[in-house]
DNA sequence: TAAAATATGTAGACCGATCTATTATGAGGT
DNA sequence: ACCTCATAATAGATCGGTCTACATATTTTA
């Protein structure tokens, strides 16, 4: 594919992501994706010859990586289960702030966007939800959490809705609310 | 302003409400609106001059109270707060799997798409989750809860999470892994 | 009460802007 | 020379919004 090739791709799929994270799919307007990334027109269609919605669904699942492997290295630091919560829930609130309430999870927007007219869009957010779920899940089972299944979905489900509520009032008050509640719902963890 | 231009102006704001619940503000567009409401162009701008905006702001409002009031009637026939959330996933998750995994939360769209862009939309959708949080919130304060607030916030966090999985897994389980996790959260109610 | 004036609302052509996508062309690296 | 990739012009559809014309009520005035 060639150095160079790669590096444009590269900066495709980053501004992407970029404006994925702050407006969902219609927030990336192409345009607006070749003026962030500073790539001429046919490159896009080059690269990602599936048009736009190529394009979105490899960016949604890297940044889905991204913030995955994010938690995984928060779980290595941090010892138990609620911590690591109290701790995703701080960094995601730390970018959301930072970017001036814009930047919430990279998925949601176009899960909620997309999922019911977009098979494949649908498949990778779907997808992406499944490995962020899986982490949590292993890390509850390897506690000797007694409902690990459940808890993982609601706790994903907490987080989610946590960073819905705190762009929505731009604020931190649903994260820090949420935080403090997260440690009743898990526990029974170690009994 | 008439009996026809009542009626004009609500079918306007029912359609939008309709388009804003299965695919967000992108997914409402005025052109969808008018095919699906059936009204003339001139009569869109003539009862809402302030433009799309103003139209998807009060229909969010009326999505909103619609909902509030819901869960307020439901409140009345269930006597447990636990009860009260688990009805609340249900009957969402009985409207969302009805229309085809379609029609989600009608907030929360919006939210994620405008509330960084446009202050009014924001505001209408701070302020429509404020009201359910306050529902939830007295509720559980009459229920003599220790912690109102907190988990107020947490629990609308969970019901919008789940939603918001429900949607992108286009599946029913996310909302009923959380029904069943509900209970613990809530333990320490009634002490 | 009849006629005139005004307010209310419908109807759709039309506009500029913006959207995603296609195309033809050619430079640059291997 | 060959494939990779960049570049820009442009297509064609759709976006939200404005405009004028017209119909129907409602109020004012004589």
């Amino acid at each position: 594919m060639g150095r160079k090739g790669e590096e444009t791709r590269g900066r495709l799929l980053g501004a992407t992501q970029d404006l994925i994270e702050s407006g969902g799919y219609f927030g990336a307007g192409v345009n607006q994706v070749l003026e962030a990334s500073g790539a001429p027109r046919g490159s896009l269609y080059f690269h990602f010859p599936g048009g736009k919605d190529q394009l979105v669904g490899e960016s949604v699942r890297r940044a889905g990586h991204e913030i995955g492997r994010m938690v995984r290295e928060l779980a290595e630091t941090v010892p138990d289960t609620a911590g690591l919560v109290a701790g995703v829930l701080a960094l995601l609130g730390d970018r959301l702030e930072a970017s001036g309430w814009r930047k919430g999870c990279p998925v949601a927007t176009v899960a909620l966007e997309m999922a019911a007219v977009s098979d494949p869009l649908q498949e990778v957010c779907s997808e992406v939800y499944g490995s962020w779920e899986e982490t949590l899940r292993d890390r509850l089972a390897a506690d000797g959490h007694p409902e690990p299944a459940d808890t993982a979905a609601t706790l994903l489900a907490l987080v989610e809705g946590a960073l819905l509520l705190a762009k929505a009032h731009r604020s931190r008050e649903p994260l820090d609310r949420v935080a403090r509640r997260v440690a009743v719902l898990l526990q029974g963890a170690r009994r």
